[in-house]
DNA sequence: CCAAAAGTGTTACCCGTACACCCATGA
DNA sequence: TCATGGGTGTACGGGTAACACTTTTGG
């Protein structure tokens, strides 16, 4: 037992929706980076670095994706914080590291764009190999929290550009929970619950009848304590 | 600027129902302690301490809990990590701050042996005095959370024994919602929910129709990432 | 004119709410 | 026996799910 340091890291769940490379249907994909050095060495493990005394937490995670995508994200929030003594391999003389976890979500537009960083690829979610650390339980969590959100916010949303059809906020829905939803119920949802305005135009070139384009009636709220608060009161489906 | 150091805390936000010392209803109340220092001394903060490197943080907030409180946690969970820069005053030398922040919930039995710690004083938690660094902030953001997840999650018990009647379990219910619950439907659903079993017993020495007992179903479900993984298929109510 | 997606209408059902009412006990 | 909270019955209304149907385009 060495002088063990307490380190802070933050580290990334980046999701973008890819078309599956076998069935075709929209998927979660991540990025991930092969580690380079003990411990864990040769493995896959979630983006992330140690954070800087001048950062705010939410400045490294916004660096991470960019080292490792080359793009700036439009939507971030805070996960958890994972700080169990044993994540680094005990007794290895390696530093204890408190690992703070951030979420970003990638627009469709910006992920063609993306560049993979050093020793970056991207996998189909569901699809991981075995991480290193406790990162597996970081990812499946990760995951399990964005189709739980998926039911009570607008996260979906996050996901697509500034005007959109119903037909491609619906894929999303369904590529993140994993099943159909009804394309008339789902219109009438959306529509009633006010989240969407028509914008007038329509979206030409499709193989048959010219969907309606629609916007974002008010941005995706925050999911930052400091901005929740000072809403005032909260609405249930804003916090968490 | 001199050689700034980063440091990790860990505060909690203990909360109990205790009837207002004015209109005699339950609400939530909390221990705060008085600082003995600079920066901000004098002024009320949450309850915490620095991470030491052999705790995991959930131990760090328990052994807080202790210290104030004098008592175990029955349920503990995390919050958020709160880690601005200018979170300490900036520029006064003092060190970067990065905070967990926990909450831990006191059963009504447990409550009336609670001790109160060095410095510590209770405070109903909708008048708590303006606190140091983010902390009001932080106390916001908690009691927002605490009210909205007693919507869709079995935390309610964790104010409550094991046996309790059906009015026990509505009034911490309207305490922390703030609002008054129609007795009948609530019991409806409540029975309706299976969450909760009768045990057979009532509970004698009212001053007037006797209550029947009951026990929850399963515990209450923990909010441990590690566990909610493990759980299988996830469901919603049990994320966050 | 045909295929297929966009978009509308209709109906049955579940669930939350409101509120009238009966039950059991201590005083 | 009466006041009071415990506990049951019932009817209304909003929201969701299922699915038949009409509309509009490209080929």
């Amino acid at each position: 037992m060495g002088a063990e340091q307490l380190v802070l890291a933050v580290s990334t769940v980046v999701v973008a929706l890819r078309p599956h490379p076998e069935t075709g249907r929209l998927t979660l994909w991540l990025p991930l980076v092969r580690r380079i050095r003990e411990p864990y060495r040769g493995m896959w493990a979630l983006p992330g670095e140690p954070l800087r005394p001048e950062d705010d937490l939410a400045t490294s995670a916004r660096r991470t994706l960019e080292r490792t995508t080359g793009l700036a994200p439009h939507y971030l929030e805070q996960l958890y914080a994972f700080g169990a003594v044993d994540r680094s391999p005990a007794g290895s003389g390696e530093d204890r590291v408190v690992s703070v976890v951030y979420w970003a979500i990638i627009r469709a537009d910006e992920d063609a764009r993306a560049i993979d960083g050093e020793n970056v690829e991207w996998f189909v979610a569901d699809e991981a190999p075995h991480l290193a650390f406790d990162h597996d339980t970081v990812l499946a969590y990760a995951l399990a929290r964005l189709r739980a959100k998926m039911g009570y916010s607008a996260i979906a949303h996050a996901f697509l550009t500034d005007e959109f059809t119903l037909a491609e906020l619906r894929q999303v829905y369904e590529a993140v929970l994993q099943r159909p939803l009804d394309p008339a119920n789902f219109r009438r949802q959306v529509l009633a619950s006010k989240r969407v305005v028509p914008t007038g135009r329509h979206l030409s070139g499709t193989a048959h009848r010219p969907p309606a384009l629609y916007r974002l009636a008010v941005p995706i709220p925050s999911a930052d304590p400091a901005r929740v608060v000072a809403a005032g009161h909260p609405e249930q489906e804003e916090l968490t």
